[in-house]
DNA sequence: CGAAGAACTCCTGTTACTTCA
DNA sequence: GCTGAAGTAACAGGAGTTCTT
């Protein structure tokens, strides 16, 4: 009986799923946490990417088994779409603090061409330019912002000084409807979700990967609590096991005892290998211990039924030792 | 056709900073 | 006001893939 766990991450499956790549890759078995939704998922994305095939050569490279963990997610069942381009915060401009200027956006322009080369400038001076423009712009001016612009004077004093720019609750959350739609994103979705939000593409960048990282710490911690209960389960059935075999050795040594019954044939269920007579008349005819009684076949809460041969059989002779 | 290298993305681990109790 | 824990933005480095030469 082999049990085949895997934490979620197909990429490294668990040694015995690794065996069988197909089972370990296309969807995920992972404990069969991940059935409902993730194949769908993968569809949704292999659409997408079909859909937006034809652009730019940026698009070539979605990864095609992308780790799925939909299923922490809320489901959406909203069709296949880019969040920025048509989501219920309209175009996105103004939607944030941080909104840009006019010359400020032109200027974003110029950065969204570098960024599209390939250049990431993380400390450049253009984001702190726009985070005080967007808290000079801001509706509520609340203690977050007011660390933000500090941070950002900082960091004109001292262009080394590594930024802490905390997102808008509107910036967050428009990403994580964009990151429901797809938890990766190609070039040009990172530099439209980029304009739509007034950030840097290598924000939008490093936000999906740490949402990825995230979402999938998330899981890893599930799929730990359902191995520790499936480890204390299987530590009782083997301490029953035990239990029983021990049983089952005192029971040979009563060697008379065995020798007045007649020959009967048992079975046991290949996956709990517990013992199991096929008749309950039988049992109560041979005066055998309880533990060969009913009460000791499968149950399907703990053992699931295989198929095909649910039971092989032993047979069980009362021979001398 | 295969090798080498560039360009790119993703993952993982870490750091630095913010927020909150 | 201080402090520690939790959350998270940002970064670095390595691995894998694709494309070009």
């Amino acid at each position: 009986m082999e049990l085949a766990l895997s934490l979620g991450d197909p990429s490294k499956p668990f040694s015995l799923l690794g065996n069988t790549p197909k089972l370990s890759r296309s969807k995920d078995l992972g404990f069969c946490m991940e059935l409902g939704d993730g194949f769908k998922s993968q569809h949704k994305i292999d659409a997408f990417e079909a859909q937006s095939k034809g652009g730019d050569s940026d698009e070539k490279r979605v990864p095609s088994d992308l780790p799925l963990y939909r299923h922490l997610l809320p489901s959406s069942q909203t069709q296949l779409r880019i969040p920025c381009l048509t989501h219920k915060y309209g175009d996105g401009r103004g939607l944030d603090v941080n909104q840009l200027p006019p010359e400020a956006a032109a200027e974003e322009d110029d950065e969204e061409s570098e960024e599209g080369a390939g250049i990431s400038s993380p400390n450049s001076t253009v984001s702190s330019f726009r985070m005080d423009f967007g808290i000079r712009n801001g509706k509520n001016k609340g203690k977050r912002d007011l660390e933000v612009e500090r941070v950002s004077d900082d960091d004109d004093e001292n262009g080394s000084t590594r930024k802490k720019l905390r997102l808008s609750k509107e910036q967050s959350a428009f990403l994580e409807e964009s990151f429901k739609e797809q938890n990766t994103i190609n070039p040009k979705q990172k530099l439209a979700l980029a304009k739509q939000l007034n950030l840097r593409p290598r924000q939008v960048e490093v936000w999906f990967q740490n949402r990825r990282a995230r979402t999938k710490l998330k899981q890893t911690e599930v799929d730990c609590e359902y191995l520790k209960r499936s480890c204390e389960t299987l530590r009782e059935e083997n301490k029953r096991l035990q239990k029983e075999l021990q049983e089952l050795r005192v029971l040979k040594t009563c060697q008379p005892f065995y020798m007045q019954s007649p020959a009967t044939t048992l079975t046991m269920c290949p996956s709990c290998e517990r013992l199991a007579t096929k008749g309950s008349a039988a049992t109560a005819a041979t005066g055998y211990p309880p533990f060969f009684s009913s009460a000791n076949t499968c149950d399907p809460e703990t053992s699931p039924s295989p198929p095909g041969n649910f039971f092989k059989s032993l047979d069980v002779t009362s021979e001398k030792t």
